[in-house]
DNA sequence: CGCGTCATTGATGTGCATCAAGTGGTGTGG
DNA sequence: CCACACCACTTGATGCACATCAATGACGCG
């Protein structure tokens, strides 16, 4: 994710391994020693937080060229859990070594700050999204989103399969899995997108666009 | 918010100067330029974004040692508003000197880390805030959050100002202002709070961690 | 082939939004 | 110093978006 290839080589030095991760099992998990920052190489992640209820709250999506364990800096403990969706490769970063590295070499550091502050920008995003939207604006957000992420990848722009179950999207939009079925639903009769399981298409990328920009309201 | 004394003398290198703000007028606004990180040295703030359509959220509320601007860090732009909710002032760090600088004092790198991981950590509570809690949790889980903070700065640990209009908590609360007002009522007939205008004095601290605790549905 | 998981769809319920009216505190200008 | 206006807040009545409950359907895997 915004990575030149030169700032990969850079990137390199400061990999100490890798590790597989299979579908289903956590590369981190909430109370867990923090050590290491992760980039995903392949494969695709969800990271949850919990309260002491049970509840629990999808915070995130990443894929590959995405980094996940900043949550465990500040206490030096990870507070969420990091999951796999399907089968993943990362590169594990030892932080002390990421310090290190990037005292010397300014590119780093300054990477490491903007990889930071983009996590903040994201997640100021989704509080707007879970504060003031409503189901059909967060989906369609959620869709634009991942497509664009996707493309970014060399993608589709309009074809993308889901990791994820319904239930998971609802969580990260704050919304119920019947709720998510129900909109996803709705999109497809008014010809906006084409949904086979898990794998959608979008017919209408402009008219996702207009659900998300338009308040409907006050 | 975490600084030791000793930690505070480092950050005074990286100030480069003091700005007043007046209450109701904005240190930085969504679009600016990035230059500089704030800290607080008083008087309260909050942060909010807005989507195009006009609609808008509060990401935020910060007080005195604690840092706004980081949202700027990723694309040299401001992303959000800060706006002063008191008269306040802040100590004005160029970025660029603070990157100098936590090159040579690795205290300063370190605390510039946790400082980002730690509003990711905020951001992520405030998400399962905002995706799963009813009315009456989120108001006590803010509440308990508010005092807390005033708490580790010396203040009582029941009784606080709120700096902020019942649109503003509600805001950022993703609710509407009504549902506030009401809940700071039922709270009150409860025997939980008492409320004075904009006085709130905590009488059971307990029974509000209750209400966050509990989980009434599924 | 049968079972478990995930998804869809319908019927009903409810928490919060919305709409609306009124109160109280504060500041201002006559 | 008082009258007025304004704003933040409270409280009530009503409506609606989404949750909840429930039944059924579609894969995919051992």
């Amino acid at each position: 994710m915004g990575l030149t290839p030169a700032e990969l080589d850079r990137i390199e030095d400061v990999v100490a391994s890798r590790r597989k991760i299979k579908r289903g099992s956590t590369l981190f998990r909430n109370g867990e020693k923090f050590t290491s920052l992760y980039a995903i190489r392949t494969g695709f992640f969800k990271t949850c937080v919990a309260s002491e209820d049970g509840r629990d709250q999808v915070t995130g999506f990443q894929m590959a060229g995405e980094v996940i364990g900043l949550d465990g800096i500040v206490n030096d403990n990870h507070t969420c859990d990091a999951v796999a969706l399907e089968d993943a490769e990362v590169c594990v970063m030892p932080f002390d070594r990421i310090e290190e590295l990037s005292r010397e070499v300014n590119a780093l550091q300054r990477h490491v700050h903007k990889i930071m502050s983009r996590e903040i920008v994201r997640e100021n995003g989704v509080m707007l999204l879970l504060g003031s939207m409503r189901a059909e604006e967060r989906l369609a957000a959620f869709l634009l989103n991942l497509v664009q992420r996707l493309h970014a990848r060399g993608f589709s722009q309009s074809e993308l399969v889901l990791r994820m179950t319904r239930e998971e999207i609802g969580s990260y939009l704050g919304l119920k899995l019947e709720t998510v079925s129900r909109t996803f639903s709705k999109f497809v009769e008014d010809g906006i997108i084409e949904v086979k399981q898990r794998h959608v298409r979008i017919l209408g990328t402009d008219a996702l666009r207009e659900i998300v920009n338009t308040k409907v309201g006050t």
